[in-house]
DNA sequence: TTATGTGAACCGGTTCACAGCT
DNA sequence: AGCTGTGAACCGGTTCACATAA
């Protein structure tokens, strides 16, 4: 199989979300140039995205809502289930144990962890929260696989070399900070500076705001 | 000027990160090779995003870190004060009122708004809270340029089209939606199902994960 | 000698044009 | 006839090679 483009692995996510989105509104079918517009790409991205992975369409006809959706959650690993670890119980850490979308990825957290001595043995969204020194312990029992990264900035590259030795295999990271992971470990980083900055630099090249 | 591409705002957002730790740890001179390693990048491609902007370095020296931090600042539009209302007091809301980050992009949060009425009138880090049908006297009152929406999905497509007739220059994205704004106008997505989905991707397909 | 700045070459992702099915 | 699937052309972003300056 050729090596997948980032850029075609991220547009599989909006698809997905297309797809789902017009199967609650119980449309059985869909054209390339349909579901490309819902995504906002041009319809030859699309079916090229598909292309690296099979021929999921009708020709004269178009996909099948259900089928497509199934098929591109089973590529992007959604039909099996994940365990993770979320790191950090601040703000943005309860906000994350909070989100609903978790269950539509199939990923359980089955485990929150703290240094706040005064978190410890609480639950957060039904979840229990544990010392770091954990951590271990915590992966061996659960065999999670992924951990979530909402600690502050200065806390985050010495606890993702702990990660890495716990033996988790990817992570996601909300913490500000440029992580240097062994190579080749899946990571994502979630970095709300550079999408405060991304808006404040298109506002003031198109010189709008100036007030 | 030439079109700058995403790409290089994007990393522009992450030097300026590694030069404010370095700042930090009161480092006054730096090279294209050692800030692209912090920056993981490569010290061409650094010094190629740099040149689009003008010749900031001494050439057998390296970059003045103050003055190369002051000059990014300046480009990404962090020179001056922006102010942004946030829409969606939940979880996801709370977290980012209470976000330290946008004193360092010069962004104030002038208010919240939320449809729930036990939550209007009350405040959240300080900010106060207001029904969403004062959405036009907010923006008239406070000159806000930018929306920061962190509304469930379903209630962020009509919400933004209110924001953009309110007369918002900018959008900042956390629901899980594709907006479809008047062409140029600044947008951002943050978006958790690319990143998760994202990790699952890749544990998939280097069969890591498998137990 | 060291390190920046940049035109040119390169490469990979996007788009085109059209063949291939139904 | 209609819409998918895909090799080829294209284009823009990345990397190279080296001229330039301290």
């Amino acid at each position: 199989m050729t090596k997948i483009s980032n850029s075609t692995v991220r547009r599989l996510s909006i698809y997905l979300r297309q797809l789902e989105d017009l199967m609650d509104e119980g449309v059985e079918t869909v054209s390339s140039a349909r579901l490309s517009e819902l995504a906002t790409v041009k319809a030859t991205q699309l079916r090229k995205d598909l292309s690296f992975f099979g021929s999921f369409g009708v020709r004269g006809l178009g996909y099948s809502v259900p089928k497509l959706a199934a098929r591109i959650k089973t590529i992007l690993g959604l039909d099996r289930e994940w365990r993770a670890v979320l790191f950090g119980a601040g703000s943005l850490g309860r906000a994350l144990a909070g989100y609903k979308g978790f269950e539509r990825h199939n990923i359980r957290i089955v485990g929150i962890m703290d240094n706040d001595p005064h978190k410890v043995g609480t639950t957060i969204s039904g979840i229990m929260v544990h010392g770091m020194d954990q951590i271990g312990q915590l992966k061996e029992e659960t065999g999670a696989q992924i951990a979530i990264l909402a600690v502050p900035g200065p806390a985050a590259r010495p606890l993702s070399e702990k990660i890495v030795a716990a033996g988790f295999f990817g992570i996601v990271n909300f913490a500000p900070v440029r992580l240097n992971l062994p190579k080749g470990m899946p990571l994502y980083s979630v970095d709300l500076s550079i999408a405060f900055e991304h808006v404040t630099y298109k506002l003031k090249e198109t010189d709008l705001g100036d007030h």
